[in-house]
DNA sequence: ATGAAAGCGCTAACAG
DNA sequence: CTGTTAGCGCTTTCAT
């Protein structure tokens, strides 16, 4: 026999039917200890593995979650890793579709809804909300990390202007007054984390020494930023800058160094994501933590309430997200002024 | 109707047989012009999508290649970008499976069997010979930016040895006669590199002069071993280094310039991979760019040439790579010595 | 050019 | 506890 083994050549074999290797096989009750030993026996024999196909189109449901992520971004990898064990815990497979230079968004999501995924979780997209709202009328859909503002569209983001918030009190309590802000201009979470800028320094009573620089996600962003900021006649620079995410403040880091700008004493530095950029050694980035592990936690279990018409809670569930203190934020330098 | 509409839906809308409707469909030759129109149009009406897995069960294959790849890995990004388009070249789909740090090589396989793929690419494996040699035996499979030795694995890599002669030759040309080399430990591809390096510096008749600095994968791993270059007796120091790849190349810079080391007017470094950090402007770093289209074609052609069972070429393909010349190296400063 | 019929490998009633 | 039966939605001979 050249061909792999089915259900019915381990039937054979085993000398049963085979209903009954097919009730071994996905361990339902419903058969003797006995006959389920011989049958795993003859199955593992015979290297037997069922047919994923077969099963899917059987059965009523695939237990399939789609995953649309950027095959680029870094924290899509974070969330990927969380996503894999949130669905293996609730008995759900993933289907993965990269987003690539070449594959946008609505390639990958074609590719997953061929595949008959039952929910779909897609990461950042960048896909107006209508075409969102489209899909959303298929199959329950969840966007992680991005705002979206429609009621068939489930969200879950970490909270933007809390994490900007929490960065703004660190540079208050350490003594900062001029803190600035290399925002992210468009990108998604840009205007929360504005908005959790502006907020705090003005609950701090500094709302007059806002400063708001425009930035971007990479690193030549935030090297530009930089360089505005070093222009900044002395009395109104700021001591301290809050930068849209870690990417972009590695930019900043690089060119306030370059510049003879010492970190922290002379200008503290806070990110954003923690990401891996963040933890290396030698950048040792101050930043804001999404966190990860809560956010697909959830995203997960919004998918399969959903597809279990559970009644479900808020449409948008916010992450808090957590500080990260290490070590580009210190006291700001008192000869300076 | 609440389902979706079949194969079946159609044919009774349309008047004909579900055979025809296969037919028009599949565009496969053998329906007139006509009921051609007809179904299309009812298909379109109702909405109709094929079912995959009935498909998939049906036909004899799957057209299904199995891609496992690192979350984490920038390059295997590019990778997967490069696969997703060669593959739909030759009308093949891509099955995407993740290892992340809760999710090892052989979970990420196993999903892969089970989606019943007929071929596997894996980048940058880690698993042993053995387990590599095991898969090949029940299906092909392509070994991408890893050197395998087994007869049964297809190997696509990069010419390591070669990239690091073109690092070494541009440097010569320059002027350098003190070259060190930050090597990448028992990562893939580091025993080739070092190879590269010394050859080359044996064939400018620099034997001597070779200097091999442990370092890493990691940026901290350059750090660590851009320390210790900073240690060395002023009249023994390089003026040049290569380094492992570009993550751990930008640990270099930043200590040395930390450091108060110019690049590249005190030093000059090359990096590997030519990743998105090596493009970035405040990094400018010359490096080896691997060529990742190239590697995915070969990786992709080698996989559907093993399914078709053409006669094919050597196991082991090497694919050239390119001396990227960017900021980061210059002639050595003669005041120096 | 079109249709009838036989499965692909598996699951889910339903009998026994 | 076990077997029989009837498909899931599609493709593929083989007739017509």
């Amino acid at each position: 026999m050249d061909r792999r083994p089915t259900l019915a050549d381990v039937a054979v074999q085993a000398g049963v039917s085979t209903a009954l290797v097919s009730i071994v096989m996905r361990e339902a009750p419903g058969a003797s200890a006995t006959t389920r030993e011989r049958v795993l026996a003859v199955a593992d024999e015979l290297g037997y593995r069922p047919d994923i196909r077969a099963q899917l189109l059987r059965r009523s449901r695939s237990r399939l979650i789609g995953v649309v992520f950027g095959v680029q971004h870094a924290f899509h990898g974070d969330l990927v890793g969380g996503l894999y064990t949130a669905a293996e815990r609730v008995g759900y497979e993933l289907a993965l579709s990269a987003v690539t230079p070449e594959r946008d968004e609505q390639r990958a999501v074609a590719g997953l809804l061929q595949d008959r995924c039952e929910a779909l979780v897609l990461l950042g997209p960048q896909a107006p909300t209508a075409y969102l709202a489209g899909l959303a009328a298929r199959m329950p859909v969840v966007v992680v990390a991005r705002a979206v503002r429609h009621r068939a569209v489930d969200v879950v983001r970490t909270d933007d202007a809390a994490g900007l918030e929490q960065a703004v009190d660190h540079l208050v309590e350490l003594g900062h007054r001029r803190i600035a802000h290399i925002d992210g201009g468009r990108a998604p979470g840009a205007a929360e984390r504005r908005r959790g800028y502006t907020g705090a320094l003005q609950r701090h009573g500094l709302g007059r020494n806002a400063l708001m620089l425009p930035g971007g996600l990479t690193e030549d962003d935030g090297a530009d930023a930089a360089r505005s900021l070093l222009e900044l006649s002395d009395p109104r620079a700021p001591t301290a800058v809050t930068v849209f995410n870690d990417r972009c403040a590695t930019g900043v880091l690089d060119v306030l160094r370059g510049a003879g700008v010492a970190v922290p004493r002379d200008m503290s530095v806070v990110g954003f994501d923690d990401s891996r950029l963040a933890r290396l050694s030698h950048v040792d980035l101050t930043t804001v933590a999404q966190d990860a592990t809560t956010m697909t936690e959830l995203a997960v279990a919004r998918a399969v309430a959903r597809l279990d018409g559970t009644v479900v809670g808020e449409r948008e569930q916010v992450v808090p997200p957590r500080l990260v203190v290490r070590g580009t934020t210190a006291p700001p330098d008192r000869s300076r002024g």
